[in-house]
DNA sequence: ATCTCTGCAAATGTTTTGCATCAGC
DNA sequence: GCTGATGCAAAACATTTGCAGAGAT
């Protein structure tokens, strides 16, 4: 990761404008509008560097393909959208997780990820009627 | 899934005998003991038709592949150890899930999965000292 | 005996790697 | 111009599918 490539300017950028996880396909998809010839192992090979940096971190959801946000934003959870696949940020965390643990088991830490439909798509269900 | 075979006793036998959520990997190393030949095939094959029948439920951890449990068991959650990789259920729920929503979200389901250490490793580790 | 189920191997889909070429420095 | 980065295609890896033969009914 020594030279700023276009792709890599893309990536990035892509990233921060969306302030939200992407995975390396829907990656791809922004970054092409900018780079048009951009190949998906470009894609990998940038997050993973990226990464590596500690400039990403990897966000994983059950069943779903890895994804990457920029990191630096503190402990926080995931919200899932049932309607249109895209995954957001959430603030806070649910307390006395601890008292779920049976006995003699040790937690070292915790992953809540809601799932629902998120603003834009309650807002289009609405005026759908 | 009409008949009754030795390959999908073994699966049956493997995963109540476990009462943990396994991976089809984990299955057919268990399996094997029982009918040597098994092939992984037969193991996917097997776990998606006891999932369409109601008797498995799928289990997703991110950036793990899919587990399998014993459908029935009610709403609960899943602890995955840090040291064995071993999956458990967990009962219990976190409260106040729904002050983390954003505006305009609305949710549907959450997932919670808690890591650490299970009983077992914590065991071993005292015992080494 | 029938017809489902199995094991193997090939196919699929996703992520990674090899390599010749391109481009940042 | 040197050498890292890219795009393509092939490889790797997990899961699914096709098919001929085995086995449950």
């Amino acid at each position: 990761m020594q030279r700023d490539t276009a792709q890599r300017r893309a990536i990035r950028d892509v990233l921060l404008a969306a302030n939200r996880p992407m995975s390396p396909q829907e990656l791809l998809e922004d970054a092409r509008s900018r780079v048009p010839n951009m190949g998906i192992a470009t894609v990998y090979r940038t997050v993973k560097g990226l990464t590596e940096l500690g400039w990403l971190v990897t966000v994983e959801l059950p069943g779903e393909p890895q994804r990457y946000e920029v990191s630096g934003k503190g402990h926080h959870h995931h919200f899932s959208c049932n309607a249109c696949g895209r995954v957001f940020e959430i603030h806070g965390c649910p307390s006395e997780m601890d008292k779920m643990l049976p006995k003699g088991f040790h937690m070292e830490s915790h992953e809540v990820i809601l799932y629902g439909r998120c603003d834009d798509c309650n807002q289009s269900r609405k005026q759908r009627g």
